[in-house]
DNA sequence: TTATAATTATCATTATTTGATAATTTAATT
DNA sequence: AATTAAATTATCAAATAATGATAATTATAA
């Protein structure tokens, strides 16, 4: 264990589920020596990556709060995207959920979402949530814009049941992307279903995608039409205020780099 | 430079000012051969902690808005105070922004904000920002409720214009002790007047504050009693079930050892 | 106060980082 | 498609830092 993964592997520890671990679980966790996770564990304190909470724990500590803050403020694709969720929700036919998404890793991770203030039941879809590759058309529609290589890559690291599944899947992907947007019916929550579109802009190396998710009860099927114009007309939106901060930023840095 | 050091001496270059850096750029301004700083941010972006951008920039990644949320739903503070915020807002005479904020280091963060739809004017209190420690009631509030070696340690690092002026500041905060609650006027927003109560956890090392800001063009004498009531029983709500939270962790890790 | 747990310090050994440079890959331009 | 420049990765010996066993100290609880 070296580098930045000795840090890494103490901070992946720290889960929803699991948020406050003391030194000798650290310790027992990761197979190493007390004293060796105490030193690590002071640094990551100083540094406000950690903090020392009640009972000898520790917990996560504010650094993240600031350089989640940062990101919200300048992510191409968060500051795009966010102010239109709302708009979305507003204009969607029946209240629903509406999600900006992106790959991280091998899974998919929200970054933004705004819900209809009347909207009941409760979803996976919540900013930093990480969520499946292959199930749900948020994800859908971002794998669906990934290629060659990389989609090899990421679909090797999936479990499918089984040869027949996997094809399945792949036939499906083949199909939305000649859509051009995707529809699954609970695949990640029952009871729901979401709608989704691409996101991507290739010079930011954005793959993303933008959602709706309705709860199926309130769902008829004449509202597919509006659904579907509201998100692709919303997705190019996006796209397009991401192509204007795109060159946003160029010109800053082309203008600090002269200044030089 | 070593240790975790090293990588946060390159995250901290990040800013909402200046959210993309170069190999070249970091290298610069940390006065280090870019061959090391490839190295080092090859590993940040293995981790997810940076990301490439478009031009050979780098940013900050989405490890970031994942542990984020995982504090969002675990820090006994913010699961605590988030959920009354809108409550307060609601019950206030006037509009108004409602922070929840905590001690950073020397500085005061902001961990939950909401304001009402209505309000007008811009406001420096957002979540994850930083603020001073010595300027505005949300800051007087969490300063005013420490004492000893560490309230001395925290104001040596300000700069005050005058003895005069770290007297004054002295004064001002005993008043606020006895008082209970504090007010400022435009002292970190011109226009605005702030009032703010202590929230502090002793087991949790929680020292923390519960405000609202006003605009000063709706706000009238007559407002304050309300405003205080309101302040004052939320913020008791707040320690109440920042208590509970605390006793539900520490249910949890009994049970979880005792499993073992 | 005493006892116990938590944290820090020490230090020789072992392992890793560093930075100069070369090699390779990628992107831009002709 | 070929050329060039820029970005990124690889190499390796020297310098530096991490490790972990243990001892010492400090905080906490009984």
């Amino acid at each position: 264990m070296s580098g930045f993964l000795r840090y890494k592997k103490i901070l992946d520890l720290f889960s929803e589920e699991r948020s406050s671990w003391t030194v000798l679980e650290i310790s027992k966790a990761l197979k190493k020596p007390s004293s060796t996770i105490y030193r690590i564990i002071r640094e990551m304190v100083l540094a406000e990556f950690l903090e020392s909470a009640a009972g000898s724990y520790f917990r996560l500590g504010p650094a993240f709060i600031k350089f989640n803050r940062i990101i919200n403020f300048s992510d191409p694709l968060v500051r795009a995207g966010q102010p239109f969720l709302k708009k979305l929700a507003d204009e969607n036919p029946i209240t629903s959920v509406n999600v900006l998404a992106r790959l991280y890793g091998n899974k998919v991770m929200c970054v933004a979402d705004y819900k209809s203030p009347s909207f009941k039941k409760n979803t996976s879809y919540q900013r930093g949530k990480l969520m499946p590759l292959i199930y749900g058309a948020t994800s859908r529609a971002i794998i669906m814009q990934i290629t060659n290589r990389k989609l090899q890559d990421l679909i090797n690291l999936e479990n499918f049941k089984s040869d027949e599944d996997k094809n399945n899947f792949l036939k499906d992907l083949k199909n939305d992307r000649k859509k051009g947007y995707c529809i699954t019916e609970g695949q990640v929550d029952k009871g729901l279903i979401g709608f989704a579109v691409s996101i991507s802009n290739k010079k930011l190396g954005i793959e993303a995608s933008l959602s709706s998710i309705f709860d199926l009860d309130e769902f008829l099927l004449e509202h597919e039409p509006i659904i579907y114009a509201n998100l692709t007309s919303y997705g190019l939106l996006v796209e397009k205020y991401i192509n204007e901060i795109f060159e946003d930023i160029q010109n800053y840095h082309h203008e600090t780099n002269s200044i030089r």
